[in-house]
DNA sequence: ACCTGAACACCGTTCAAGT
DNA sequence: ACCTGAACACCGTTCAAGT
């Protein structure tokens, strides 16, 4: 369920669902009107801001109401984190290889940079819902079909996850954390993520380069 | 302060600071102490398990009495997270510059898998204590004594630091989450954190070529 | 089936009060 | 200077009770 493809459509930032509290018909509210509060919410406050008595708040329903759609607050947490990956795009698909990665890597910084709290959960958790699954195929297509074993791709998509979602992370923070003397910096954020991007494909690409000679 | 080096001798699980809830005279409970606690609660519980109150049970204090050596939670994490970093050895100094990186980022992520919850921490809060610093510096003086300039080494340190919290981040939470179906492993945990090293040192060593043939 | 409020067991933090 | 308990404003979650 809530299987959000990547047109941006769901954007929670968009006028379609209301911006918040309205009123709900008798089991009207759904789970993903659920999710899409807490995707607003995390937009707004960050994940770690986010709490259930909040939702509640600001759906415009009673403290405990969210519960009877979403298990958990872990749960829910899941969910935000699946909504987020569904609004990474697809890459084109008449490019190259490592082209399409950087495209995906790139776009799926971008995604992960508005909606604090949410690299940070999806390193912790890996739910394996529809959009993840979405993900892991997207990157599964691009690698095998460039060749790659399965080795390869399994072992190069969690390197690209742990890059992606430790700088995304750490830049949050560091981004953040005007208050305290931060340490010198002699690159940017954007430039340092393209630079670790780019080691792992220059690896790949002569590992690429090996197997066809050989 | 709190500067820890390496040689382990202030691993709380040592007999040392003598367990659990000593009773401490008046006026000799140290900021040192209620860190070594919180890192003794660290490594049973994990961080997310640590909060103020239990470590004033821990020691056997009065619940409030730890606001007094620690400004506040944060801090103790801050604390807590450079001691860590503390208990990474410093590398071999006779052997090339990538086995040493290789060296300090392996033995980094081995420290880092016993204490749940500080490599997520310290993606997320760089303090700049003492023991951050040091490693800082013990990076560069591999990195600028091998000959790069201060951008790649700075950007260098950032993506290996990313990798490694990230990893050790991710790992921790897939270890525990023993529940939910795990995605297919084609590979294991040391072997994709080795790969991803190899990827980023290789990199680099295709650029110190580059740089002694240019 | 859907929704509600009270209640429980936790938090971090402040603060007046004690020695 | 050092230490304490009560109190406040939050949490996640359960549950009996309402429609």
């Amino acid at each position: 369920m809530t299987v959000t493809d990547s047109d941006g459509d769901d954007d929670p930032t968009d006028g379609t669902s209301g911006g918040r509290s309205r009123t709900w018909r008798y089991g009207e509210l759904t789970q993903d009107d659920v999710v899409d509060a807490a995707l607003r919410l995390t937009l707004r406050d960050g994940l770690a801001g986010l709490s259930m008595r909040k939702l509640a708040t600001e759906l415009g329903i009673s403290s405990m109401n969210a519960y009877y759609h979403v298990r958990n607050k872990r749960a829910l947490l899941d969910l935000v984190g699946d909504a987020v990956l569904g609004q990474v795009p697809a890459p084109p698909d008449d490019e190259a290889w490592d082209d399409q990665l950087v495209a995906v890597f790139e776009s799926g910084r971008r995604v992960l940079l508005r909606y604090p709290g949410v690299a940070e959960h999806l390193l912790v958790r890996s739910e394996g819902h529809a959009n993840e699954a979405r993900l892991y195929r997207m990157l599964s297509r691009i690698l095998i079909g460039a060749g790659f074993d399965r080795g390869t791709n399994d072992r190069a998509q969690r390197v690209l996850a742990y890059l992606l979602f430790g700088a995304v992370t750490s830049e949050m923070a560091t981004a953040t954390a005007g208050e305290d003397a931060a340490p010198m910096r002699f690159a940017d954020d954007d430039e340092v993520f393209r630079y670790g991007l780019d080691l792992v494909l220059e690896g790949l690409r002569a590992q690429h380069r090996a197997a066809r000679t050989g």
